[in-house]
DNA sequence: TCTGAAACGTTCAAACTCGAACAAATGAGA
DNA sequence: TCTCATTTGTTCGAGTTTGAACGTTTCAGA
């Protein structure tokens, strides 16, 4: 049966349909899947995942190929069950990566076009008004697209003026992860986006609710959601009444991994002087990061400072593995192509709707548990 | 919750309801089970969860896989599973009026709750947290319902105390038009609610695009609409960069009916005294009563005094017909039940979801055209 | 064209689950 | 009190799922 320590299952089996969903969800995210890293992800046999990848192309949902599957091809012949209807309408997505949290939106909007038989076009593009500009307008050219869902990077004039041209497309749009600013015109924009500044303060209760009083952030500002993350980071420790200007808010952002080691020693080194025994650091990857550091020098994880991460993406793969605030990422797309369906089946007698979605705390070993306090002694030979 | 005939028609023992019942709470929960875990923790037979299962599954409401039971997946071609034909909720919904305003949020939502197959119980309360809370016991003492509609009074302690306890409630709980502050726990409350700031934005963009210049607000602040209304008025003072502090507020809370003439009368002396040629009313009856008031008095409207109401519930009825930003109140009602009919059908698996809704302007005659500047002798004669 | 690595398909076994058949217990109604 | 219907439990043969082993096929690179 199957292995017992894959990091993705949690070392529960699933059901031949939760995996055959799995699957198909990964599918969605990435267009493609090879047999040998499903299985590896699921902890099953390449024969199973074999199997199930022949169960889901003889239903029509997947194009088998050599050594894995692709979403279903128009150039597949060898299916003839389960063909959809000629698709309702043409939806055109562009997100900034195919990497990092965007796949499991991807999947999600995916999985939802499918069953509202909308046609979904993805593509990448990049934290970059230009380039979102860019791949907005080569799918409004060469696909006949008749709404767009998009994640526009927003920051700059670029930014400003690329907002103000996506309101004034003559389809409709839908954002999702974004928010307009007030201050720019956009009454024709609907959005769905994850309410990172709830998902920070429920960290922060979180390391409250553990014992810890003195609790820091540590941001990646080159990131649209850093904003957000502080803002609730700081209306949480208000809510507490732990004083803000005591408290550690320190930013990565702009350093070269050579100095960010620096950099954590300069955090730790807050820490110590500052009582301050947790930390909620965005993103995962510097999560990791910082939590390699910490055990690199000596600082126990969670007992002399609990960490937790924001976006589960890496967090599980730390040791020790890392809380997060997972953003519900599968429901955004999701969401996002249920307002973009609703909007074309409707027209304007719909109203603009704006959607909050909240996040939900995992919690694992880096912040379980109230702070031993450390003495000074053992933080100082760390350092 | 009943997926079965109730038990005083016979033929069903009221242990047998209620292990289905265990069964799609673990269900629910966790996202799949299995037979043998669910038998043990029972204290039943495999045998009888697995025709637990097999009614279930008949019935569209799980998905049959070996060994046990997911949620019904569309991966699952066994039966129809989109949607769980037979099976209907309960759902209360408390508003704090039957007039003015929230008709049409309760027609939109029997219109929605018709559509999903849901039992609707409407109950009438009052602008009083004491009340609401009452009136929500009721329907839990006695209608066995399976979730809340409500809009509650947030003021004061007790209004505090009303969101702590529907927060607290075993049964989902959907606001509509109202919004939890950050201060008090609120993390399983969805809700639907207009952007009332957002309307009165546009409002005041509207009147700005007719050429007014000073643009004031008369608001009521007994209303929880008013503080967004406020808001929104001074945002968009900000963002044409009019003078916030040149600008008049007045607010009718508390007055008589025979103080309120006077009270217009001051606020018509304001206008002169301050250029204001164009004003936001929040609510329509006020707007009414403002618009009849200058008429008395000689001053021409749009003419020399330009006026959008809010709410359009009687805006239409005035001579002349009043301006008026319109809330999207069907679709609050109807939103607010799909909010619901999804969390009862998904679970806890289901992000809580946060909808901002935006209104409508719709212009009528009384703020049309360009301020005609009035010389001081004819406010003077009209005092 | 040839070769080696990777992937695929088949067969068989192990482990687990399913459900038919039958029996026992319980409750409702005559 | 009796009868019938319903619900629940036990037994055991049949069915399902998964993985190991091994032979076959495919693909990429020399």
């Amino acid at each position: 049966m199957s292995s017992e320590q894959t990091p993705e299952t949690g070392g529960k089996s699933l059901f031949s349909l939760q995996r055959r969903e799995r699957l198909m969800e990964e599918l969605r995210a990435h267009g493609a899947i090879t047999v040998r890293d499903i299985a590896a992800k699921l902890g099953v046999s390449e024969l199973t995942i074999r199997r199930d990848v022949n169960t889901l192309a003889d239903e029509g949902l997947v194009s088998r190929v050599h050594g894995g599957a692709t979403l279903p091809s128009p150039l597949d012949r060898s299916v003839a069950v389960g063909r959809p209807s000629p698709h309702s309408y043409s939806i055109g997505m562009v997100v900034p990566s195919l990497d990092y949290y965007w796949p499991q939106v991807i999947s999600g909007a995916r999985g939802e076009a499918e069953v509202q038989n909308l046609r979904i076009l993805v593509r990448g593009s990049a934290y970059d008004a230009a380039d979102n500009r860019r791949q907005v307008q080569a799918l409004l050219d060469t696909q006949n697209i008749d709404g767009l869902i998009v994640a526009p990077d927003m920051g700059g004039a670029h930014g400003k003026e690329l907002l103000r041209w996506l309101n004034a497309l003559p389809i409709p749009v839908v954002m999702a992860e974004r928010r307009a600013p007030l201050e720019i015109p956009s009454h024709r924009l609907e959005w769905v986006a994850t309410d990172h500044s709830f998902g920070a303060g429920m960290a922060v209760r979180h390391l409250w609710q553990e014992g810890h009083r003195m609790i820091g952030c540590l941001t990646d500002s080159t990131s649209p959601t850093s904003p957000h993350v502080v803002r609730g980071w700081k209306q949480a420790l208000a809510a507490l009444k732990i004083p803000l200007d005591a408290s550690i808010h320190e930013d990565s952002a702009k350093l070269d991994n050579g100095d960010r080691a620096k950099h954590f020693d300069h955090v730790l080194e807050l820490c110590r002087t500052s009582g301050t025994t947790a930390m909620l650091v965005h993103s995962d990857t510097q999560a990791v990061a910082f939590v390699q550091h910490c055990v690199d020098k000596g600082v126990d994880v969670p007992g002399s400072m609990a960490i937790v991460g924001y976006d589960d993406e890496v967090a599980y793969l730390a040791e020790p593995a890392i809380s997060a605030v997972r953003p519900p990422k599968s429901y955004v797309g999701k969401v996002a192509v249920q307002l973009m369906a609703a909007r074309l089946a409707e027209g304007r007698m719909r109203p603009v709707h704006r959607i909050d979605l909240n996040p939900e705390l995992i919690v694992r070993d880096s912040s379980l548990g109230a702070p031993v306090l450390p003495t000074d002694s053992v933080l100082e030979e760390s350092l």
